[in-house]
DNA sequence: GCGCAAACTTAACGATGTCAAGATTGATGC
DNA sequence: GCATCAATCTTGACATCGTTAAGTTTGCGC
């Protein structure tokens, strides 16, 4: 970002400066995530695959968790643009909300290491506020859903309602979802194992149901 | 379990032989992820709290990771026993959906730690056939879930349906909830932050509505 | 072109999971 | 009642990890 790292890359290629570590170890890091499906990677292979030394990634980084919640931050930003992208030329209003929802949980499927790691709480601690732009980030992936939402309830596509209360059940709907899917639970869940997709479409069908009908007295205190 | 451990464990106290390590150690790390919060402990550690050397452990178990698929089974056997228990003596049929799903949050908010143990995929294998029992309890757990949805179904409180496919939609929408809430997501999504206990019962009671509606035709391929 | 601060390397520290080798013990067969 | 054996535990070691301190290299502003 600042000082045009890139000029310098180009210009200084393989020097002891490197040019642009940030983001050449954030990349790389996404990059093993996508390759072996786990979320816990070394620190020191992910500088040796860089071709750095081990404690060259403590210039940027004040920790391996602040390295860690940089790439969760890049999960972030492409998980709402898998949202997003997952509406976009879809005039048809109704059928965004299954649109989404598949998407969410495809997105979980597809980088599951991703996914992870964005959602652990181990490496990057609960007070996410540690690493604002974080927190900004998955702010924003929520506000696809919300968004959505609301556009849903304006056209009468959906009862009216606080979207944002609504969107968190959304969210933990296809996150759970997305979360079963990846940890085997699902798969444990039946015999024979059940269809995931097919579990996804059924179960977003009976939440969609719900935010249809019109919101009832509560029953339980 | 064989040769009564806890006649040996009585018998000679402190000896060479620690007479019941296995339980101890499970008993051990369950206290010890309940005291500090995060399920990342020391192998070590642990060890040391029971009294033994860092190598006594792998006399009983393969692996750490064995050890800790031995603390999330039982893990699983608690939630399995809070489900049922938030349930017993209510004859009120209506009310068991929301007291169950209630219960279910609860026990992941009272249980961080143990709670994201139980559904790491880092440390547990997505191949859960790996740890026999571990999947065991966690079918128990889920058990307990569409148990109770098939005795609603039975009893006209929900509209019919395949209990196991409605579980599975019951299931991911309350572990996305109890997620979202431990590792914190919940509260960076509102502004002032929500209160969870409140988005847990109407996030229910929507669910609650897709649950009652009739079947609707499917809308999206 | 000089100097300085940022970006790197090297070397080391303590801690961790794990293993091999040996010590200790309870139980079993005679 | 005693020798034996397998299970249990200890000691000591290994490679590896995250992290830090100290020194080296380099680009950039003056």
């Amino acid at each position: 970002m600042k000082n045009c790292p890139v000029r310098r890359l180009i210009r200084s290629k393989q020097g002891y400066h490197h040019g642009d570590l940030r983001n050449a170890l954030v990349n790389e890091g996404l990059k093993l995530l996508e390759q072996d499906g786990h979320p816990d990677f070394t620190l020191r292979d992910l500088a040796r695959r860089v071709g750095v030394s081990a404690a060259a990634p403590y210039a940027h980084f004040l920790d391996k968790n602040a390295l860690l919640a940089a790439i969760a931050t890049a999960g972030f930003n492409r998980l709402r643009a898998a949202l997003e992208g997952a509406i976009r030329n879809e005039s048809e209003l109704t059928d965004q909300f299954l649109l989404m929802g598949q998407a969410y949980v495809r997105f979980g499927m597809d980088h599951p290491a991703l996914y992870e790691l964005m959602f652990a709480s181990e490496e990057l601690p609960p007070e996410r506020d540690e690493y604002p732009e974080l927190k900004a980030a998955g702010q924003a992936a929520f506000g696809a859903l919300t968004g959505m939402l609301e556009r849903m309830q304006r056209q009468g596509f959906l009862r009216p309602g606080d979207p944002e209360a609504d969107g968190l059940s959304v969210w933990a709907h296809v996150h759970g979802l997305a979360s079963l899917i990846i940890t085997g639970c699902l798969a444990c869940a039946g015999d024979p194992a059940p269809q995931p997709a097919e579990v996804v479409r059924s179960s977003l069908g009976i939440l969609l149901s719900g935010l249809r009908a019109p919101a009832r007295a509560e029953r339980v205190a």
